[in-house]
RNA sequence: GCCGAUGUGGCGGAACAGGCAGACGCACAGGACUUAAAAUCCUGCGGUUGAAUAAACCAUACCGGUUCGAUCCCGGUCAUCGGCACCA
């Protein structure tokens, strides 16, 4: 018999939508719980296989919170703005206000059809004016505290499209929708300290819950470096080359110095330059490489010797070279290296190349054959002042030296680089400010936002690549808040990750029109409980809202630092071939298929039982069958239940031990086994060919998370009163899980060989006696010595014999 | 190159904190029911030797170590996946 899945998921979608059955409380006595995914961006394809992995894990653990007596905060919202819809609007003309009301409908169709206990009341969507008001907002306050600034910027530029690329649109070094030649063009854009924010971001992953990987990977991309800036004269100046470095113990072994491309002594002393021909042109040639060509194609070193000016080494007087090279980056420490060619493998390779002379200043390698960068045991050699001295002993007496002697000071660097914050495209948030002749960048009153996102004919960019925005003079043409004179609006509008910064705080007060969210809904709402979301935005998402976050905190509009106190990570459902998904491949499975020929709670257990949480599992359409199969089982349990009240007795130490199993599964991302746990308990009950009524009950409510429909069905159907989703979850009597009589398994020399029962309490003397009598052990033991015997109670015996 | 992760049956995966390797599911095989099929139910199912529900040996990528005992800890090797990529 089949259960009728659809008549049944229909009916208790229904109920909850029309009673709100999960909308979360602003004002309850409860212990609060919020729990929260990544709000989807609603593309035209509709919810995908993987979008129901994340969304099923957390709505079991909020179901469950839920029974627990918690206030549970689960919201859903849309993270519209982007570049897709814009394309397609590009494409079809039809206006990306429409085409993302479409799409999200689709989406919230498929959601609910997946029975999610969303608070849908509490809906948000980042292109809503009412929403993007306190993006808006948001950007001013950063901009008012200095965190928003404009510079030049390089950006990837298609020539064929004629349009701004984002890097992920950058594939191979070409443009990914025609081909066309990408070049890095200069564009003066804003831009977010986030930089500033480093060290406290840093900090602040000291205090929260996240796994190892995404810790280790946000405190990479940060990328902090202990060093020192130290300051070379440059020769018949008074000017000084300065210089980063980690490596301040290896000062005496440079032999040259290179200066990035970019470098403003280039300019500076051009005149003073015999080659500067020779250098102009090296200059030119870098910057028309894109980012593409300058790391992955070129690992040949290039450059060029500035001939006329030359610099001091301050730690022994000696005059070197300087040269101009691509592999010094302007973007990182101060656009300018002291060149130590025995001991780092770059400046060893230019030297060769070049021939410059290569001085062994740290012994331990072979300096003929490459350098020697082993920065923990290598010994200074060559190097007066710290000779003898090794590793991190080394690195602090020079740096007490150069300090001393006034040659530079200690230094922090970080690889983390400021926020490019401009896109010169259309669906996203207008940025509030207005340029002045007279007063600069103003922002726009506040109490004008949101500064709406105006109409436009056309979404194409303009020829040189502005936002369409920028053919609007009826738009950008403005007065000054400040003098009231004439002003043009920025033009440029937002990148996506805007609205995703910060989105987690408007769940908690979604309508408030006078803030982004109440003080009080705040306070109690926050810290977000547990995030779950991919690891693809472990470095972007992740550390943009940590950062808006804390910035948020300093100026005291938030009340905790940090906003997610739990972080986990799901991984990619794959397709049958074991191959990501993906049209092209022919492997993508849509979910609505799935809910039509199995039903949702079909679905939804199989996305749990496919494997571990956070890895990526292949799609089995026979393991979505098997778990059809489990459900349709239960659903026939009722056929072989008894009227009795009590659990019954030869089931009750399985039941305790599947209440414990589940509530620690569901909590530590181990849905998987949460569910092996219930298809065996349900197998115990079918081979004894009953359950009473209390076993049903207790058994409905640990599988109602999972499959939330089919419980609420067959609860009503028993007549257990009231509805499945009010009831309380079930606690477990830690007497009831112990057995007193266990069997324990006999090796000897480590090999098992017999098992045994004994009391569950017994002690090594009895269960040694026990062992004894046992026959296959007295066979294997008689005539040999016993040496040993070892018993760790409850588990095994291991007799040791020669 | 650097960082991170992973490696267990035909497959997805279990195994508390060093203690019975393979839970649960899939696939497969045999059987029951059926005119037949589907569905359902029962049985078996890591490998080798054996008639065996007897017994033994081998087995958690590979080599070695620690231990009474290692999928788990340590050292080394190989492979796969993901991220970063000239960061001085």
């Amino acid at each position: 018999m089949y259960y009728d899945y659809k008549k049944i998921e229909e009916k208790w979608q229904k109920i909850w939508e029309e009673n709100k059955t999960f909308a979360a409380s602003n004002d309850s006595d409860k212990p609060k719980f919020y729990a929260l995914i990544e709000f989807p961006y609603p593309s035209g394809q509709g919810l995908h296989v993987g979008h129901p992995r994340p969304y099923t894990a957390l709505d079991i653990v909020s179901r469950k919170r839920r029974l627990q007596g918690y206030n549970v905060l689960f919201p859903m919202g849309w993270d519209a703005f982007g570049l897709p819809t814009e394309n397609y609007a590009i494409k079809t003309g039809i206006h990306p206000r429409k085409v993302t009301e479409d799409n999200v409908a689709h989406f919230k169709a498929q959601m609910k059809a997946l029975g999610y206990s969303f608070d849908w009341d509490r809906e948000i969507n980042t292109t809503d004016p009412e929403y993007y008001k306190w993006t808006q907002w948001i950007f001013i306050q950063l901009f008012k505290h200095g965190l928003a600034y404009k510079k030049e910027f390089p950006i990837n530029f298609c020539t064929s499209c004629k349009v701004g690329l984002a890097n992920e649109e950058v594939v191979n070094g070409v443009c990914e929708r025609c081909g066309g030649e990408v070049v890095r063009k200069i564009k003066n854009q804003w831009m977010l300290k986030i930089t500033d924010y480093a060290q406290k971001l840093l900090d602040g992953l000291e205090t929260v819950d996240y796994p190892d990987r995404v810790k280790t990977s946000q405190i990479n991309w940060i990328g902090k470096s202990e060093g020192a800036e130290i300051n070379f004269p440059i020769l018949g100046t008074d000017d000084c080359l300065t210089v980063y470095t980690t490596r301040p113990d290896t000062i005496y072994g440079v032999t040259y110095m290179v200066i990035s491309p970019e470098h403003p002594y280039i300019d500076k002393y051009r005149a003073k330059l015999s080659n500067a021909d020779a250098v102009m042109a090296y200059r030119e040639e870098a910057s028309k490489k894109s980012d593409f060509e300058r790391t992955e194609l070129v690992k040949d070193k290039t450059g060029v010797e500035l001939r006329g000016i030359r610099a001091i080494n301050p730690i022994n007087g000696e005059d070197i070279p300087i040269f101009v090279s691509d592999y010094v980056l302007m973007t990182y420490g101060t656009g300018a290296i002291m060149a130590v060619p025995a001991h780092d493998t770059r400046d060893y390779e230019f030297a060769k190349k070049f021939e410059l002379p290569i001085r062994e200043v740290i012994s331990g390698g072979d300096i003929t054959k490459e350098a020697y960068t082993d920065h923990d045991n290598g010994i200074a050699v060559n190097s007066p002042l710290i000779d003898g001295l090794s590793g991190a002993e080394a690195i602090e007496k020079m740096k007490d030296i150069i300090e001393e002697k006034g040659y530079g000071t200690r230094k922090v660097n970080y690889k983390l680089r400021d926020w490019v914050f401009s896109r010169q495209r259309y669906w996203g948030e207008p940025i509030p400010l207005v340029y002045c002749e007279k007063c600069g960048w103003v922002p726009i009153d506040e109490s004008e936002l949101p500064l709406l996102l105006p109409d436009v004919d056309n979404y194409q960019p303009t020829d040189n690549g502005e936002s369409p925005l920028a053919n609007m003079p009826e738009w950008y043409n403005t007065t000054c808040p400040h003098c009231g004179g004439a002003a043009v609006r920025e033009t440029d509008t937002m990148p996506q990750w805007a609205g995703s910064s910060w989105y987690f705080l408007r769940y908690t007060d979604p309508h408030n029109h006078d803030r982004l969210a109440s003080k009080e809904a705040l306070e109690y709402w926050m810290n977000v409980d547990w995030y779950n979301g991919g690891m693809e935005h472990t470095t972007l998402h992740l550390l943009y809202s940590r950062f808006w976050h804390r910035f948020l905190y300093d100026i005291g509009v938030v009340n905790t630092p940090e906003p997610y106190a739990k972080r986990t990570s799901h991984g990619m459902i794959l397709g049958e071939n074991n191959e990501k998904m993906s049209k092209s491949r022919g492997n993508v499975v849509n979910p609505d298929d799935v809910v039509d020929r199995y039903g949702a709670d079909t679905l939804r257990t199989y996305e749990m039982f496919i494997g571990d949480f956070e890895k990526a599992a292949p799609w089995s359409e026979n393991g979505v069958k098997g778990c059809k199969r489990f459900l349709d089982r239960v659903f026939r349990l009722p056929e072989i239940v008894n009227d009795s009240e009590e659990y019954t007795p030869e089931f009750e130490m399985l039941i305790h031990q599947s209440i414990q199993k589940v509530s620690y599964d569901f909590e530590n991302l181990k849905f998987n086994t949460a569910i092996a746990q219930l298809m065996k308990l349900m197998n115990v009950f079918t081979d004894a060919g009953k359950l009473s009524r209390k076993d049903f009950r207790t058994y409905l409510i640990l599988l109602n998370p999972i499959a939330p429909h089919i419980t609420e069905e067959l609860w009503e159907n028993a007549g257990f009163g009231g509805m499945l989703n009010e009831a309380s979850w079930p606690e477990y009597d830690e007497n009831k899980i112990r057995e007193d009589e266990i069997e324990i398994p006999v090796q000897i020399n480590g090999k098992l060989r017999a098992r045994i029962t004994v009391p569950a309490e017994a002690e090594q003397d009895e269960v040694i006696a026990a062992a004894a009598a046992d026959e296959t052990v007295s066979r294997l033991t008689e005539g040999k010595t016993i040496v040993k015997e070892i018993y760790v109670k409850g588990k095994i015996l291991n007799i040791v014999v020669k």
